[in-house]
DNA sequence: TTGTAAGCGTTATCAC
DNA sequence: GTGATAACGCTTACAA
């Protein structure tokens, strides 16, 4: 089953010259005359060499490729930071590897320097003691965060204002004469649900509008979480008139089960999301949301993750943050 | 930056044995005693060794991975087949690679043994010239497909039947008393395109409708094309009663701008998607489509691949048809 | 600028 | 059942 292929032997018997040339014309282009050089490139040409990266990686030791956690591969949100990603990534010549937390993947797997360079986190809610910093992470990759993660902890991290977003929301509806808003919440144990919540509170405190327990409601980030959430919602003796949801996902549901039940958006009530996925501007009504740069948290946190790897531990990538916008469309209404 | 870690010297030494025996406790159990069994995997924890894949690859010539071409990793149809593939590579020890032919990464790249131990292609519309098997193709990887290919390719392919999707859609849709039924297809260049749009021709033809040119509507599967379908229907001087699309996204985009315009969905048109994506069932209306099996497709591809890699080149490997099945949902009403 | 040669950490082959 | 040893294909001091 396993052929044999063109070695840098090979190339360099086909080239006439050592395979230590060959290795250097490959690499490191300058270090070999132009004539060497276009010799030994004639020469892959004739034998079709390939590079063999498991001999190179273990040469180098190194892996070779980086690893992304990602909490659900399934959700749109984070395929398209992970094309920011690897829009990085592949140019450089590194792998990149998803590891859906969901699936069960035992992450602690990837905490070692001998099955990924470097690691990119996506999931906001990894248990906080498997990546703690610590004695116990002796051979720890370098790790960068493009979600929220623990304050006490500054370890490079790429994010976006949640805060200012959740604020966003909330001067938009209270923009629109509501002053009676309730908010979708996200998993409890997630750290993007606390500041959201947090946000949403404090703008609500700014405006000294009521905050009131039973219009916050639970739910998970999904679109099932949000159908579910509609029922609470209908459910209510006395109802908000505005819902900030901390997901699109969330908001879709919510927004679609209403439909089914005959209650109109944004007529009976105004509806925000949160992430701005390709699917909110389609929506019917269209998704007012805050839009995050999705494409933008991959690219940012690729580029701090290889200047970690490459020993830049400057001060500049602490703590990056990158800013949101209130995207207005038609889930929002003025109060009647 | 690069530390040392144990080795399997380290465990060895460690656990009074050789390297070989600490390498064969680990892969082959069977070929130690118990004893000297525990006695390894007691050193392996102690040192707390861990594999180093590039040394097993290099010495067992393989990549320890397999690459998966996507079209569009933002498009959740595909996310979720690689959930399916993932959740067999993974506990077999491979790592999946994901590689987005959409950012227009060198597929030939990854066309050889070098690169990965085996390909899973879920892009229908990749050049035909570089993934026909073929004498240039000396050092290509056991391919799967998991898309419609060309006919004449006998290389193992998990597909779905399309062509029976499309007629269940346009039985749903004579059911409820259409007969002026459009078709919004995918980019020309796909085969799921032509064959969906086939099975569309056949139906009706076995129905006795008529297919009229200009109800054949041009897309690329995405949601922009379908709202841009929605104007080109609105300008249509007779306009049929109801549209098959042939993708949820373009059925969303379409719904989304008739919507916009003022045009009711199911009353003044019936649509029917295909796919079944998670956001079909809480689209407003809900939409009807066609659903596949993405998780199964993912994990049958996986299966065949793996079987396809260890030389199982059965009979039974070369085409299967996985079932697709119609959700009728609110986006379909009977005809006025 | 180029060649020589010593590994990188594992596994497979051969003896014992 | 276990141990010594030679690769796997590449990179990188060091020498020339």
């Amino acid at each position: 089953m396993i052929k044999s292929y063109p070695r840098i032997r090979d190339v360099a018997q086909a080239a006439g010259v050592s395979t230590a040339t060959v290795s250097r014309a490959l690499s490191c282009p300058e270090l070999v005359s132009a004539e060497t050089r276009a010799l030994v490139l004639k020469a892959v040409e004739a034998t079709g060499y390939r590079i063999n990266h498991a001999a190179r990686n273990l040469r180098r030791r190194r892996t070779g490729g980086i690893v992304v956690l990602v909490p659900n591969l399934a959700n749109p949100f984070f395929s398209r930071i992970l094309s920011g990603i690897t829009s990085v990534m592949a140019p450089v010549g590194y792998n990149v590897l998803i590891a859906d937390t969901k699936q069960g993947e035992h992450i602690r797997d990837y905490l070692h320097h001998n099955r990924a360079d470097g690691l990119i986190v996506l999931d906001a809610k990894l248990p906080e003691d498997v990546l703690m910093a610590g004695a116990s992470a002796r051979y720890e990759p370098p790790i960068v965060f493009a979600c929220e993660w623990v304050e006490n902890d500054n370890r490079p991290r790429v994010v976006i204002d949640n805060m200012h977003g959740a604020a966003l929301a909330v001067d938009h509806l209270v923009e629109l004469g509501h002053h009676r808003i309730g908010h979708l919440m996200g998993p409890p144990d997630n750290i993007l649900t606390v500041t959201r919540a947090e946000g949403f509170r404090q703008a609500m405190k700014r405006y000294g509008l009521t905050i009131r327990p039973d219009w916050m409601l639970k739910g998970d980030f999904s679109l099932a979480s949000g159908a579910e959430a509609a029922h609470r919602w209908l459910a209510l003796e006395d109802r908000p008139s505005a819902i900030f949801c901390s997901s699109d996902a969330m908001a879709c549901g919510f927004i679609g089960e209403l439909h089914k039940r005959g209650i109109r958006v944004p007529e009976e009530v105004s509806v925000v999301g949160f992430d701005d996925i390709d699917i909110a501007a389609h929506f019917v009504p269209a998704l007012t949301t805050i839009a995050q740069p999705r494409d933008l948290i991959g690219q940012t946190a690729a580029k701090t993750l290889l200047a970690v790897m490459q020993g830049q531990g400057g001060e500049q990538l602490q703590k990056q943050v990158l800013e949101v916008e209130l995207i207005r469309r038609q889930s929002t209404a003025r109060i009647a």
